[in-house]
DNA sequence: TGAAAACTGTAATGTACGTTACATTATCCT
DNA sequence: AGGATAATGTAACGTACATTACAGTTTTCA
């Protein structure tokens, strides 16, 4: 039933989107809905809830520091385009961006799963490369907002938005590099 | 009325936004907007079009080749990020964002109005300093690109969504600072 | 097996709101 | 001034939909 409600609210938006439909492709009854969640909101909030642990999942695994920083930014990077690009993803962004003001606890948990893991992670893990003179980096916590700023262009934008397809891979690739040579710019650099 | 239109659709989202309400608020007519508007939906596009234009002019003004580069590129650092922490923009924003899927036009709009002059005027401000040999750099839409992605950071996701309030002069500051720090150094090094 | 709990289908209720109709009033132009 | 044009106020219409009520059915499990 949250996989149907997933479809028809990251479709038509919260107020669009009707419990009969949802109900309609679930396949329960309108009753057992009201008795699991209580009310639309509820219903919204559980399904929010479980799809941003689901599809924030990849962001959250920690790195091997005996790796090449290279590579393991290159990593990072194409799991963190996968969610970007990902349908339901976007779908998700767009009630977290839309729908947020009516629903502070969207953002909250929105951030919990998703930046936030990422974001401390990948602290970390610089953090402990220019402790031990592997790169040279005295201001991590920016580079590290920068390298999520720079995954975030207008190639996520347009598509999120709708006015141009999911891109090829090939594109998401090119992007990947773009993005982790400027990082290591940044890392290398005096 | 198109003001009155804008403090509620920006409030409340296109589908909880009552004409009742804006009438009330702009003190027009209920018939006077379908004689105007047409619908719900021609007011928003109506409402849209013209905001769109208003609030992104500040990021249309050309640049002067002459001045110091640094000098510039905070300049529109500042202006851009002063477009982005305005609660008007970011309701704006809020739209497109979720309600562009419903209504294509709203990206297109968006785009064509903010994004892309600022965009274009960017490439075309560091392409001329690189033919002059004031910087260098090979690659200036990937450098702009990483500009406008690193601009809009937690520092906007979080305020656009209400989870933390505008920030301080101060504050923003500091962000400008240090994004224009790290294109510099996209733009000398090498 | 048999009762308790959970599930289902359908109908009813109430409400909010977009949209239209229409009679009335104000504004403009020559 | 006076007719044409636009603006206003109010009421009515229809619809979509969240929510509740209730009676019937299935599942659970001891």
């Amino acid at each position: 039933m949250i996989d149907a409600a997933a479809a028809i609210f990251f479709e038509h938006g919260f107020e669009r989107a009707s419990l009969s439909a949802i109900v309609r492709r679930s396949g329960g009854s309108l009753s057992t809905l009201y008795q699991l969640f209580g009310s639309k909101e509820g219903l919204f909030e559980a399904m929010v809830t479980q799809r941003c642990a689901q599809i924030m999942e990849p962001l959250t695994t920690p790195h091997q520091p005996g790796q090449d920083p290279r590579e393991t930014l290159v990593r990072i990077a194409r799991g963190l385009m996968g969610v970007l690009m990902d349908p339901e993803a976007q779908g998700l962004w767009r009630m977290v961006m839309g729908e947020g003001i009516k629903f502070p606890r969207l953002p909250e948990i929105y951030f919990r799963c998703g930046p936030d893991p990422l974001q401390t992670a990948m602290v970390r893990y610089l953090s402990d490369l220019h402790d031990r003179g592997i790169v040279h980096c005295p201001d991590v916590p920016s580079v590290v907002q920068a390298f999520c700023g720079m995954m975030q262009s207008d190639l996520f934008y347009r598509t999120v938005t709708g006015m141009r397809p999911i891109p090829e891979a090939a594109e998401t690739e090119r992007h990947v590099q773009k993005v982790v040579d400027l990082v290591m710019g940044m890392l290398t650099r005096r």
